[in-house]
DNA sequence: CTTTGTTCTAACAAAATTGTTAAACAGTAT
DNA sequence: ATACTGTTTAACAATTTTGTTAGAACAAAG
């Protein structure tokens, strides 16, 4: 058996499907649709992964283990102070995103979808993110009282982060046709919003 | 022929299609899970509405509308001095998005689904927002030369409103699990998000 | 060269989904 | 009453989509 074939193949019907599940969901992919993106017949595609359900489980985990990634990609670097750490979290959180641009949109369809799904994946997810924000939240708090930022509930803080970044991707396709010039070049227009997403929750934290 | 009842069904069949074409989408969406959910056969659905097709832009025709005309609620009273008009503008923009809260995931899946199908749409409603806003900016660009606020591209300015007011339902979901008390009780949630928003993007445009 | 296990193809099967039609039905006007 | 109109039902048809299977082709090992 050709080892080098055989993963090829897989991938290539992963990578089909990837595309194919990212950009119209479950119930607009076509398995037939995949396995010719794939270059193989839809049998191959039911030999190597038995179901339309098992395939798309498989870009499931992998994409909501990414999207997971993504969001303490805000946390950054602890060892900074917390206004270049905030910073730094920002356009970490905005690179990630604007590499999986994708990713937010399918995940929150996803759930919206089938929450009964994620339920027990979320419960954990609850956990983590209430610990790790509670240490944040100390931490803004020590720095609101020697007077370098301003209180703020860490909770909002990263909602706000997440719409600015996340948003600005989302509805890419919606806003490029009706802002002309500000879009025209997408490198140019995305260098200059995450500059404005930073410039903006900065503003919000600083003490006046 | 009993015109109540005639209405009655149309109407049925387009709350039940509505209810469906948002939630799920076009490909997730049934013809006979609508007709169902009308309390109709499903060849009434293909009577009244001949194809899933028809029905679906009859929704999508209402829905585009709504989201355009949310869009220009952003600009509110054109009387009032400008941060109050933002101010005023940001609130009335969250309401509209509340009232409905599954709008802005269904038209930006839509057109991420099928860009082709909206580009006609798209011309004209650049050339309007262009000139609307161009008249906005000039307001900006006057206050801040009286040094009332700082100056900002309004376009920015606009994304940002967006961003925060529509993440915050497109996500709800996606974020109520995870958020602990923060989501708890949501009319609570809504309420602090809202003045959360305001206050950022005074923020943003307040002269320092 | 035969055996063995895997990969692959082509044809088929099953199910779900959309769409059609003929005929029954109800109300209204002639 | 009769003919006419639009509405409704039930059964059927067509298509699309997913899933299965028998066996061919192939590579590796004995």
């Amino acid at each position: 058996m050709d080892n080098q074939e055989k993963q090829s193949k897989e991938q290539q019907i992963l990578a089909a499907a990837e595309q194919e599940f990212l950009t119209k969901g479950y119930d607009g992919a076509r398995t037939t649709s995949i396995a010719q993106a794939a270059g193989v017949t839809h049998a191959m595609l039911h030999y190597y992964f038995r179901t339309k359900e098992q395939l798309f489980e498989r870009i499931v985990d992998e994409k909501f283990a990414t999207m997971s990634h993504s969001m303490f990609t805000i946390l950054d670097d602890p060892s900074l102070p917390i206004v270049e750490r905030i910073k730094g979290g920002i356009a970490a959180h905005f690179d990630f995103i604007a590499a999986n641009p994708l990713l937010p949109r399918f995940v929150i369809n996803e759930i919206v979808s089938r929450p009964e799904r994620y339920e027990v994946l979320y419960k954990r997810a609850g956990f983590v993110v209430n610990s790790v924000y509670n240490g944040l939240q100390a931490e803004i708090d020590r720095a609101a009282e020697r007077g370098e930022i301003e209180r703020v509930d860490v909770k909002m803080l990263f909602i706000s982060i997440m719409s600015l970044n996340i948003f600005t991707f989302v509805a890419y396709p919606f806003m490029e046709p009706i802002m002309g010039e500000l879009m025209a070049n997408r490198e140019q227009f995305l260098a200059a919003r995450k500059a404005e997403n930073i410039e903006t929750i900065l503003r919000r934290i600083k003490k006046q």
